[in-house]
Formats: structure tokens, sequence, C-alpha cells
DNA sequence: CAAAATACATCGTCTGGCAATATATCGGCT
DNA sequence: AGCCGATATATTGCCAGACGATGTATTTTG
């Protein structure tokens, strides 16, 4: 069963999409991202520096964003832009968490009699 | 940030959720609980066998359900109810979960600008 | 000048979930 | 009667995700 296979990948990574979808608006770095992600869930979802980094590469080896450096500010920054795959990624995933939130939510709420 | 904390463990623990969420309705054993989860959802949160026993071992251990052996039906049945601890619990993670749910679909839908 | 925030990164560890495997009974089909 | 699939519970070994801790370096703020 690949399907269900898919849907256990996609609740157990849905930091990865969080990630994608902070890169929607235009390219970000990953310091930005962090805050942008704890400031869009009024501070619910605290991403981590030790979960956020390792995400970033993977889905920069998976061709999902792709990394370039800015050395022309004081700090160097690096900036990751969704690619076309990427983007697909955000939208067949979005698709699926909310499959998968409205899966549980079922569960949660009264069974009809 | 304990607060932090609650929320990161709320949201992996989910299938633990479900399957308290699946005893709201009164007693009900592994196999059943099995099915319920997976009916309820269309088919969409299939409960492996190997996730769900050492749940509902680890839900007994906390003294959220509890389990008793009926011997009368060919096949042993355990059953599992929900304990007062459990009820709260459900009514509490629940809310979690709602909170984190919410939280990921600000992420995910446009924002304004 | 010191402290806090910015900015990237890695490592070790813990835990959750899964596939595989094991055991045993029951019902239906042939 | 014999076989198979479904029922029913359970354990084990493995892998991946996420976290905390730690490290380095610069820049802003007090």
């Amino acid at each position: 069963m690949p399907d269900d296979q898919f849907q256990r990948d996609l609740w157990r990574g849905s930091l990865a999409l969080a990630v994608l979808a902070a890169l929607t608006d235009g390219p970000q770095y990953g310091y930005a991202i962090q805050k942008a992600v704890r400031e869009a869930s009024n501070g619910q979802l605290a991403l981590n520096a030790g979960t956020l980094y390792p995400i970033l590469h993977k889905l920069e080896a998976q061709g999902a964003i792709k990394a370039s450096w800015d050395e022309s500010t004081g700090r160097p920054r690096k900036w990751y832009r969704l690619t076309a795959a990427g983007k697909r990624q955000l939208k067949t995933q979005t698709d699926g968490w909310r499959a998968y939130a409205s899966a549980v939510e079922a569960l949660l709420s009264p069974k009809p009699a």
C-alpha cells in the first residue's frame, strides 16, 4: 500500500511541510524561517534549530529547495527558494495534511447515532 | 518552556489520541479499535498492530485506560475502558490537537498582505 | 565593553511507528 | 476433513524525526 505509506510519511514530516510553506512568499534564510513559523503559528510551533537545519539540508538534497549564500550582508546568510518540484510537493503535501487533519477530526467528533 | 513541550508531545503521539477517542462510546477491544479507527477515518488512518498494542499497554500503564479479559467468547478478548483520568486526558489532548491543527493551517493558508 | 540576538551547523540520544514475526482460534468453502 | 482467510493479541528489531546540547562567529544593543 504505497498510498498508506504516503499518508504516514506526510504526517510524520509535517515540520518539513511548515518549512516549505514558509517559502511560498519568496526566498528566505534559515533563521528567518524559524521566526516566521513561530510567529505564523502564534508561538505554538517552535521550530528548533537542530530540527530546522537538517530539514533544510534534506529538502535541498531532494531538490525541493535551492540554496545560495549571500555574503554581502554582515553575517553571511544562506537563502532558500522553492524549486518547481518544491512547489508541487508543497501543494501535494498540503492536500495530504488537510486530509489527515480531517480524518483525525472525524475521530474526535462525536459520531452520529 | 513546558508548554511548548506539551504541544510537541501531543502531535507526536496523535495515534494515542485516536485510540482514546475510539473508547469514548464505551469499552472496546484491540482489534475492534483498529477497525473503528480505520473506518472512522475512511481508511486514511490504518493503525498497525505493532503500533496499536504498545499504545494500549502504555496508556494502561499511565492509568488512562483499564483492561480486562473476556474469556467467555471463543478467542479471548481484552477489553479496554477509559478511566476518569483517561477522559480528562482525552479532552485536554483533543483541545491540544485542534490548537495544533489550526496553527499548521495558519501556516499553510496564504497570509494577509 | 559586555551581553544578547543573529546565523549557521552538527552530534548524540530518545521515542514513535512500522514491518516482520509468532501464536492460536474461528468461520466458510471445497 | 482440510485449508485458508479473518480474527485476536503480542513482541522484536529497525529506522527516521525531533530535540537538547554544544560549537563558532558576527552584529547590534545597552
